[in-house]
DNA sequence: AAAGCCATGCAACCGATTTGCAAAGTTATG
DNA sequence: CATAACTTTGCAAATCGGTTGCATGGCTTT
């Protein structure tokens, strides 16, 4: 992606374009599944990994992106569709390939809506299938 | 609960019924939400945290309990419904309250069905939601 | 009673995440 | 332009939940 789209997409979130987080953002932007903070250290030749683990936090506080806890105990992070204000109802289904390790993001599919018991009050959720992806099934 | 419906428990689901698994067996019984490892070790006196580890393992691969990940990083417990077989069909959503921190099965709400992209391949999965519980929402 | 097996307890390790702190870079102010 | 104030970055180290190795102890089997 070039620079003035990144740029653009960090102003939106008011987040100010560094070097570095350009460089994560565009890393990320590349990514056609959600990816661990380790995952993207290795994309890297020689980055500290705490340098990613923040600029990571900033953006997911930014809603720049959001993070999968698809129950592997390593977070995944994907890139927010725009506009996204990461609310219960712009929330997708996450799936987990138990053979590839990747993570997909299934932004077509909403999380279906569950009634809760009297009094309960949803403020997130989060809905993980795991199994085998199109490429591992066959 | 009398030692002899958890040593019919145990026996139901082939583990042998030790002092200690009895004991981890009525602790878990007489929760009303679902509990970390850390909760129960505080729930005893004197207990090695990991033989109470070893002890919730093997209640899971015996499918006595069913673990559940609520996204905070420390993985809750609870007791599977008699005969349970802990498969898709079987699964139950989970509720976990932001401000008590508690984590619900909620048994009676299973999880939606979603049609999964062409190709993929169901086997498990997982639906949290978060919020508030009916304690913490008035 | 001896041999074998399983359960328990303690030490130590592991990977993911998080914090502390100082150095480097940026922005605002005089 | 120079300095102060603030933000970002890099490195070290701590934390935390989960896990493994190994020796001890208890029960079962022969």
């Amino acid at each position: 992606m070039n620079d003035q789209r990144l740029i653009t997409i960090l102003h939106a979130r008011s987040v100010k374009p560094t070097a570095m987080r350009l460089l994560v953002l565009d890393m990320l932007a590349q990514q056609e599944t959600a990816i661990s903070l380790s995952d993207l250290e290795e994309q890297f030749d020689k980055v500290d990994k705490v340098t990613l683990y923040r600029t990571l936090k900033t953006f997911e506080q930014h809603k720049i992106i959001h993070s999968i806890d698809d129950g592997t105990g390593s977070a995944k992070y994907a890139l927010c569709s725009e506009g996204c204000e990461c609310n219960p109802g712009d929330l997708h289904v996450h799936f987990h390939c138990q053979l590839c390790k990747r993570t997909f993001c299934l932004t077509d599919y909403t999380i279906p809506a569950v009634n809760l018991p009297q009094k309960f009050v949803l403020k997130e959720m989060n809905m993980v299938m795991k199994g085998l992806c199109e490429d591992c099934s066959t």
